[in-house]
This record gives C-alpha cells, structure tokens and sequence, in this order.
RNA sequence: GCGCCUAUAGCUUAAUUGGAUAGAGCAUUUGACUACGAAUCAAAAGGUUAGAGGUUCAAGUCCUCUUGGGCGCGCCA
C-alpha cells in the first residue's frame, strides 16, 4: 500500500518531467527495497531508463528528478538521494507509513482486496482432474493446494474464479478398473481365480468389492463401473475436503464430450467436425488429424482412430470449446509437469477454435520427490506402495501439509521427506509463523487486565511507533499489497510463504526490542494497534494460502 | 535421437521478473529466559549462482554452446 501509494505519486511526476523534456513512451520504472546496508525505504531506477533513450548520463537525470520530486510530491517523500550508479533512494514521510496502519486496522480482512468488479475476468481454474482411478496421491496434493490457494489469490483481487475438476471416465482405463473390481468380486465368491497384474493392484479395489458383496447382489447384475467410480469419486472428494479444498464444479468428460443429442450426435462429432471444415484438420490413413503443428506442435495429432474412436484428445478440444462457450474469457490449467508434451497441442486447438492464444494459460508443477528415510519412494497408482494425499494428511496435518506444499515455486521440484514431515517439530516452518500469531494473542489477553488502553484508532498516536523495528514491521505489512501483486503476475501461492516466513522474522525482531505492555499508556495503545494489525496480515495471508491460525499452540 | 523443464551455501531453497554487498531455514560454533510464550532473539561460519562465451550502465535472471539431472516423445489417457 505504501509503495503503491508512491508509485502513484512518482508516476504523476515523472509524467510531468517528461512533457518538459519532450520525451514520450513508456518508462515501466521500478521501486524496489533497497539492499540492508541502504537506509532507504525504496530505490527508484528511473533515471536510468530515462538516461539511456535520451543517451545522457543518468546522473543528470537523477538531478533533474529529485529536485521536482522534492518540489511535487514532499507530502509523500522526506529524502530523496541520488546513488553514484544512477538509482535514487527515497525515503518516504512518516504519515504515509502510519496511515497504512490505519488502512489496514480499518479494513481488516479486506486490506488490499478488490471489489468483485472485474466481470470481465471470469477466470476458469481447471485443477487436480486426476484420474479417478485411485485414491490422490501426493503429487496430485501439490497441485490441489496450489490450485486451491491461487484461487483464493484471485478471488482476493476481484477475479471471479470457477474452480472444476475434469473427470477422465470415458477412456479404456474404466474398463480396465471396472474389470479389476469384477474379478476381486469373483475372488469373494469362492472363485478360484488370478489377479492379472496389468489391473489395478491397489486396497481400495478389494474394499469396493467387499462393499458389493457385502450388499448380496448378483455379479450379473453389478454396473462394475459405475459403482467403482462412485466409491474412488467419494474418496477423492472426502480427501480434497480434508484438506481444505472444494470445487465449485465437476465435469464427466462422459456427459460432456459423449452424450448423442436428438439427433445422435455427440460434442465430440460436433467439434471435429468444426475444424475439419475450417481446414484444420484433414483426413489420412482413414484417421482424422489435426494441424497442430501449423501451430506450433512438434507433429500432427490424431483426433479420430482410423477404427472409428475418438482420441483423448478430441474430447479435451470439446471440452475446452465448452468452456468458453460458458462465458469463461480466462483459462488456467494446472498441470503436473509430466502433461508438458500436452502443453502446444491444447494451445493449438485454442487458437483453431478461434480464441486468443492468451486466454489459456496452462501452470505446470513439477512433481514430488517422495523420499523416506533418505530413500526415494516410488508413487504409482498401479503399484502395490503409494503413498495417499490423505496419509500425509492424517500424519502431518492440513496447515502443515499445505504450507509445505506451498513453499515453492511450482517449477521448482519439491522434496518432501515424509519422516521429516511427520516430525510436529519447529523444524516446519508453518509453526514459525503461527507463533507470530499465538505471541500477538498471548499479549492482547494479557492488556485485557488493563483499563488504560486507548482502542480508538483515531485517537492513537502511531508517530510513538519510531523505533526501526516498528517502522519495518509497519512496512513490512505493507508489503502484503505487493505479494499479492507478484503473485497475480505470476500466478502463483508460494510468494505467500515466503513472504509470511519474512513477516515473521520482522515480528520476532521487534517482539524482543519492543516492549508492548509498559507503563507509557500512550505507547502501549499504539504497539497494541500493531500487534492487531500484525495479526490481520497473519490471518489474511494464511488464510489465502488455506492454513488455519490456532490462538494458542 | 528430438522436444520441454532444470542446475544457487553441506542439505532444502528464496530473490519484488534485468537492479546496488544473492536472502532464509536445517545442520555446525558462540551468547541471551527473576516483565507480554526461548516454537524466540543476537552473532559467527558457510557462495566464482554447474562451466565457457555473449547482450548492457547493470545478469542468478536474457541469448549461444558444453556438461549433469528430471520429464515427455502411441491411431494410450
């Protein structure tokens, strides 16, 4: 808020001193927080840019810049100097910082959201649509927690954000579950019968056929299929609820792609029937292709089997022409990084149908390296050893499952050593920055024994808060607004932990230099208002990372 | 063989998307609990950002090559 505040000022400045040198374009200048050993609040590069489409030494651009930011804008800055490489340090005006505070005492839980103006951004987020042929593991976690707190990201700035999952239930891998359960079934029934190792080996398998044995009804009559899917289905949504996760839609590709209208054609007719007349997609081999690589493919793809059959491929188009047919005008699939290879044919099949290339970004996350005991585990949902979504659940709990989960960029590989993870130990992070708040906590209960406390904002004297800690605490909660921006540019959570674990550390630094309860009426009213605004920026960034925030610990 | 991603401290990793002396945590060493929670803090040590070139005022970040690692290359899903 506070750098916001001053980019605002800064760009009407700039603004001006260009229209009196005659220089017109763009300037996408930059604050940043300037190294530890620099005082300042920020750093501007501007006259760097400038200097170099003028071609003059930017230290004269520098000149001419601090004397009319002193001159415009000394409400907002004290100080500002000129750094021998051409970067101009600013030091912004007490009362910006303070006022900041107020902001976010004022507007609490709502500190640098936006109103759910932005009809235009009806963003579709497409997450986890695992397979429902097991249970999710812990790669599919990964995604479900990233997915799930980019959209609270999102909804946060005024996205209006759908979050679905896709459901893969027409492909020959259901038949293949259909028919492990059907023989696990026979098993029961005194059958002396092989489990074939191509079929899926997994408990689960065995516990639905016990569930319709159980039930007596005639292996004649048991839909095998149907009744697997809808137990993996339960599973999959009791996991992704205990770990904080909802959708707000579930698509069939079944009922999507497949379902014959009166006139007995599917979606999937529909579609490639579409791009076959528009000339992209010809005929060969008795097959159906698609040009993909006019757009950017390596190769051609095949949407319809010369046998006849539709491809996986063909009822994804379908599915994703169906998504803007919903009125969607932003798509964000998230994707385990193993899907990459999918990446340009799906991004070609958006341009066919006639949208922009940018209204579909797709996010690949890399996947987890489970390790235990050092030892690398090796997670298949056809091998006998996975390990669940839900086992890490139930042994780490959701806070730190998701924190964990969210701890780095999505591009980057993730570690997560599953006897580490079980420790309930300070080594995770999650209980350094639940701490801030059980420290913040611990404090108000204790003042609630006084009667001295000023608690209107408008008659606190922030200006008590000078020490540098408090100053950078104060910035530092101001720097939520910015998180929150990086993280909408690049669509991603993990700037949140990071950016928590440094608010922590800021708190934690003034907690030991800082006294709040003292005998100074005055000054304990103003760092209580402090420790309260800590605490909202605490909630609020955990909440948008899905984590609780216990009062004690 | 082709394509995509990737390489940062002993380990796990961050870096406001091209900015100043590359930040954390764990592990190691040292110090701090008779006032709000020591799940904390202070300090030390640890780096030629895989290597070599290039672009520029400025490169961990962009380009080229080399090497190591991951993943993907079906008329499977």
């Amino acid at each position: 808020m506070i750098k916001q505040q001053v980019l605002a000022s800064l760009n009407s400045v700039l603004a001006k001193y260009l229209n009196n040198k005659g220089v017109h374009g763009d300037f996408n200048f930059t604050l940043e927080v300037p190294p530890k050993n620099i005082d300042a609040d920020f750093a501007m590069n501007a006259a760097m840019l400038i200097a170099k489409k003028l071609k003059v030494n930017p230290k004269i651009i520098a000149e001419g810049l601090v004397e009319i930011i002193l001159k415009e804008i000394s409400d907002v800055i004290e100080k500002a100097e000129i750094a021998g490489n051409g970067f101009i340090n600013l030091y912004v005006k007490d009362e910006v910082i303070y006022k900041t505070l107020k902001k976010i005492l004022v507007e609490k839980n709502k500190y640098g959201s936006m109103p759910k103006k932005n009809k235009k951004k009806k963003v579709l987020l497409e997450f986890v649509s695992a397979n429902p042929t097991g249970p999710l593991h812990v790669g599919h976690g990964r995604g479900a927690a990233i997915g799930d707190s980019l959209a609270r990201i999102l909804k946060y700035l005024g996205y209006d954000v759908t979050k679905e999952y896709y459901l893969n239930d027409a492909g020959n891998q259901m038949f293949i579950l259909a028919e492990s359960t059907k023989i696990r079934y026979k098993q029961m029934t005194n059958v002396k019968i092989d489990f074939p190792e191509d079929l899926y080996q997994g408990r689960y398998i065995v516990d639905i056929a016990k569930r319709l044995f159980s039930e007596g009804k005639d292996i004649n009559e048991v839909d095998f299929k149907y009744e697997t899917i809808k137990d993996i289905l339960k599973t999959i949504k009791d996991d992704l609820k205990n770990f904080a996760v909802e959708f707000d839609s579930w698509i069939f590709e079944s009922k999507l792609a497949f379902v014959e209208d009166k006139n007995g054609r599917t979606k999937v007719d529909e579609v490639c029937e579409n791009l076959f007349v528009k000339n992209e997609a010809y005929i060969e081999g008795e097959a159906l292709w698609l040009s993909s690589s006019k757009f950017g493919d390596t190769k051609d793809r095949v949407l319809r089997r010369s046998n006849g059959k539709y491809t996986y491929l063909a009822s994804d188009v379908a599915y994703h022409k169906n998504k803007f047919e919903r009125g969607f005008t932003k798509l964000i699939n998230l994707w385990g990084a193993d899907h990459h290879g999918y990446v340009a044919r799906i991004k070609a099949c958006v341009q066919m149908l006639g949208f922009n290339d940018e209204a579909l970004s797709i996010i690949l996350y890399q996947l987890v390296s489970l390790t235990r005991n050092g030892q690398s585990v090796i997670m298949s949902t056809r091998n006998g050893e996975f390990i669940t979504l839900k086992e890490v659940v139930d042994e780490v709990g959701k806070d730190a499952c998701r924190f964990f989960f969210l701890l780095r960029d999505p591009n980057s590989s993730l570690e997560f050593d599953l006897e580490l993870a079980k420790k309930h130990s300070n080594e995770n992070p999650v209980f350094y920055v639940q701490y801030v708040n059980a420290r913040c906590n611990s404090i108000i209960r204790e003042s609630k024994n006084r009667e001295d406390i000023i608690s209107d904002v408008e008659t606190i004297n922030f200006a008590l808060l000078s020490t540098r800690e408090e100053r950078n605490l104060i910035k530092k909660l101001s720097a939520f607004c910015d998180t929150l921006a990086i993280s909408e540019k690049t669509m991603s959570p993990h700037h949140f932990t990071t950016y928590l674990i440094e608010l922590a550390d800021v708190y934690h630094k003034f907690y030991e230099k800082c006294r709040v309860l003292t005998d100074d009426r005055k000054l304990t009213s103003a760092r209580l208002k402090l420790i309260e605004s800590v605490m909202i920026i605490i909630k609020n960034g955990l909440n948008l990372l899905g984590v609780s925030v216990p009062d004690k610990m």
